[in-house]
RNA sequence: CAGCUCCGUUAAACGGUCGCGCGGUAUGUUGCCGAAAGGUAUUACCGUGAGGAAAGUCCGGGCUUCAUAGGACAGAAUAGCUGAUAACGUCAGCCACGGGUAACCGUCGGGAAAGUGCAACAGAAAUAAACCGCCGCUUUUGCGGUAAGGAUGGAAAGGCGAGGUAAGAGCUCACCCGUUCCUAUGGUAACAUAGGUCCGCUGUAAACCCUAUUUGAAGCAACACCCCACACAAGGCUUGUCCGGCACAUCUUGGGGGUGGCACAAAACUUUGUUUUGAAGCUAUGCGGUGACGCAUAGCGAAGAUUGAUGACCGUUCACGACAGAACCCGGCUUAUAGGCGGAACUAAAAA
RNA sequence: CUGGGUGUGGCGCAGCUGGUAGCGCGCUACCUUGGGGUGGUAGAGGCCGCAAGUUCAAGUCUUGUCACUCAGA
């Protein structure tokens, strides 16, 4: 497994009414200081910090298989990224209208742009 | 040829790079747990991975819990006949009625002659009749008879002719139409045909109702087991060894989590697991049946999540891709649907 | 996933056993006022969510369908 998924649904309430927020032109994007990191960090075997990331896709998308795409291209687009992100937060990725009917590399684009207004990659790394 | 009707089938293909769920094999010395055996994260490879409707949740069955001596009533459901099926409100064939030239299609298709209700407006009158008219008697106003004619309405006492009468009327008769019952013939039956007989009855039962048949209730968020815990948990935020929770201070709830059910079953050997056998179901062939379907043989007989897998990107080809995503499992029904392919039947009129 | 409920003027609601669809607020015009409000008098606005069927006749009965909404660990 790549990533880690988000699970609990309290936390997504609460990265939606707390994190940090971008509205890019297909995609909502939340951002929130994960405090159970930590201990995360401690659990997990291989002693690395990471990132909890969720898909948020409501009915107005449309049908289960609207969902169903609007979720994949989301997830293959964060896929792409999450390397180069800083660790220890939760994301939450949420569609927006235009959703259907592009590719998962304008995911891609409007993912990066995102996270760069929200300063989450790495310093590192060139933005 | 064209048009039209019906049935079946299919649900873009191929290649490359990256990725996901489940199962298996190997790895697991360096990461974790453990005294060890071992387990596990990880990584690699192999296999496998949505539909004809998975949908709507309209029926039936399995399964589970609760209720239950037996019966009756009530309630609910169904409604031509015969069959198919585990069962059904489904399906097949047939009957009746309606539509179409025809192939064929459609029908909640029992009872209104058991009873009750309703039938607005219009109309004299709506299940019962006298407004006009016609006739008789009185006399210029009434009384009586009369359903042939008029006007209303979805519906007005069966139609038409003759006799009959003061005028009329199934009042009587012939024919026709419809209907109840009886007989004969054909059919398992619904029913059809023919003859006789009685009657002339408004419609509505998707109004109450009557008749016949069926029917306990809820549903996998059912339910069973296990683990954690009332100085606890879920969760919360100011992220504190805080609140929730013991003087003060800070909200809410009283449970939360896991496994099984749930991915076919049984037996044998055994620690996991392996092997064997056999059902559902699907495919093919053969036989029986008009058909639904049944029987026999052979092969296949591994989707199984829980923020929820089956995909992303690129390229090539073509008819340029519709409706649409399993959530306990089956059998139907209904609804949505771009096209492609195959088969059968019919053709009046018009055109050629 | 399972089981219920509701769709009627712009908004909130009636309409019980079928018979020409109403109420309150709002809207328009006029009267009242120097003007506005209040008050009064008129009026407009509905294929009763959509589609079939039963019936002489459907908001109402039956079936299908589309939205919205509630409850259940």
């Amino acid at each position: 497994m790549k990533y880690t998924t988000l699970k609990e649904h309290h936390l997504y309430n609460k990265t939606f009414s707390r994190g940090a927020r971008y509205s890019g032109q297909y995609v909502s994007v939340f951002v929130l200081r994960d405090y159970a990191a930590k201990r995360l960090k401690k659990e997990n075997p291989e002693k690395k910090a990471y990132n909890r990331f969720g898909v948020s896709v409501t009915k107005r998308v449309g049908g289960a298989v609207q969902r169903s795409r609007a979720k994949r291209i989301l997830r293959a687009g964060y896929r792409a990224i999450e390397p180069e992100l800083k660790t220890g937060y939760l994301v939450v990725v949420a569609p927006k209208e235009g959703i259907l009917g592009i590719k998962s590399t304008d995911v891609e684009r409007d993912l990066r742009r995102g996270f760069a207004k929200l300063d989450m990659f790495l310093e590192n790394k060139t933005v």
